[in-house]
DNA sequence: AATCATGAGTTGATATGACAACACGTAAGG
DNA sequence: CCTTACGTGTTGTCATATCAACTCATGATT
C-alpha cells in the first residue's frame, strides 16, 4: 500500500454534517468485529441451548482434540485467550468431568490436559452441529471464496501479532 | 458448494490419535474469531491507554458521528451489539460529556443522542490514530486484498443475518 | 547453600456483550 | 373509554475475555 493517504481516505465516509468517521462497509476491521460479533452470539445461543456449554468450553474441546497433553499456557497461546480465561474453562470441563489432568514430569506446575472420553464423546456431537452450521454460513461462497477469506484472515492476524 | 460431505471434510484435521476436529488454519470461522479477538484486545488496550476510553465508547462515538441523532434501538441494529450495552456505553458517554440526549417528538421513550463538541473532538483525536493502527493492520495487503476481505466479511455477515 | 529470575497456573477485579425481565408510553382495537 | 399489543429503554444477572497481582516451583547465578 504505497500512497497511506488514499488509503486512510478510503475508509473514511463523509457524513451530512461534514464530519469524517469510519466505513462501516468499507473498513475491514469494522466488518470483522460486526461478524465475529454476530458468529459469537449464534454460537453461544446454539452451544448453550442444544449441548449446555459455553462457546469458550468448545473452543477448549477443540483445543485438547488437536493437542492432547496440552498446557494452560500452550491453549491460551494457540488459541489466541488470555490463560485466566483457559485456567477457568478447564476447571469448569473438570467439574463436569470432561477433562482430566496429569502433572508434567515432576514439575507439579506444568500439567497436561486432555479430554476424557464422555468429553470426546460431547466433542464429536458438538462437531456434527458446528459443521452443518458452517455450511449454511458458508452458503454461496466458492471454493475460492473460502480459501480467500482464511488466507486474508491469516494475513490480518499475522499482521496483528508483529 | 455443492457436494457438501466434501467441504465438511475439507475443515476437519485428523489427529495424531484418529479423531477429527476443525482445522485452525482452514476453518474461515475460527480464523475470524482468532482475528477479531486479538484484534479486540490490542484496541481496547490502545484505546484506554491513551483516550481513557473502551472499545464499545469508541464505537458509539462512531456511530453517532455516522448517525447524529440516532436512537438507542437503531444503534444497537446498526452495530449488531445488543441495547443494554448500547443503553450503558451512552450512559458512560453521558457521565463524561461526550454526548447529549433529547427526546423525540413528543414521546419521551425515543431519545435522540449527539455528541457534545467535546465528544466530536475526542472522536477526531482517535480516529488519527485508529486510521495510523489499520495501516500497519493492512501492512501488506493489496487494493484488491482489503476489497475482497471487506466483500468475504460482508457477506458471511449477510449469511448469518439469514 | 542462598538468592534471584522466570514461568506456570490461579484468583480478584473489570470491561464487554448477551439474555431476560421489567417499567413505561403510545397506538390499535373493541 | 378501556384494554391489549407492541416497542423503547433500563436494569439485574451471567458468560466471555482481559489485566494485574499473586503463589508456587524450578533453574540459574553467586
Amino acid at each position: 500500500m504505497a500512497d497511506h493517504d488514499h488509503w486512510q481516505k478510503f475508509f473514511l465516509v463523509e457524513t451530512a454534517e461534514g464530519a469524517q468517521t469510519l466505513s462501516f462497509s468499507r473498513t475491514p476491521t469494522v466488518l470483522l468485529t460486526f461478524a465475529a460479533n454476530l458468529f459469537t452470539r449464534q454460537s453461544a445461543a446454539a452451544l448453550t441451548k442444544q449441548f449446555d456449554i459455553g462457546a469458550m468450553d468448545w473452543r477448549m474441546l477443540v483445543m485438547l482434540t488437536r493437542h492432547p497433553g496440552a498446557s494452560v499456557a500452550l491453549s491460551a497461546e494457540t488459541i489466541g485467550i488470555d490463560k485466566a480465561a483457559v485456567s477457568r474453562s478447564l476447571s469448569r470441563l473438570l467439574d463436569k468431568k470432561l477433562v482430566t489432568c496429569i502433572a508434567q514430569d515432576r514439575d507439579p506446575r506444568r500439567k497436561q490436559w486432555k479430554l476424557t472420553k464422555k468429553g470426546r464423546d460431547l466433542h464429536d456431537d458438538i462437531l456434527v452441529v458446528v459443521l452443518s452450521r458452517l455450511r449454511k454460513q458458508l452458503d454461496g461462497f466458492t471454493e475460492a471464496d473460502i480459501l480467500d477469506l482464511s488466507r486474508l484472515l491469516e494475513k490480518l492476524h499475522k499482521n496483528l501479532q508483529a
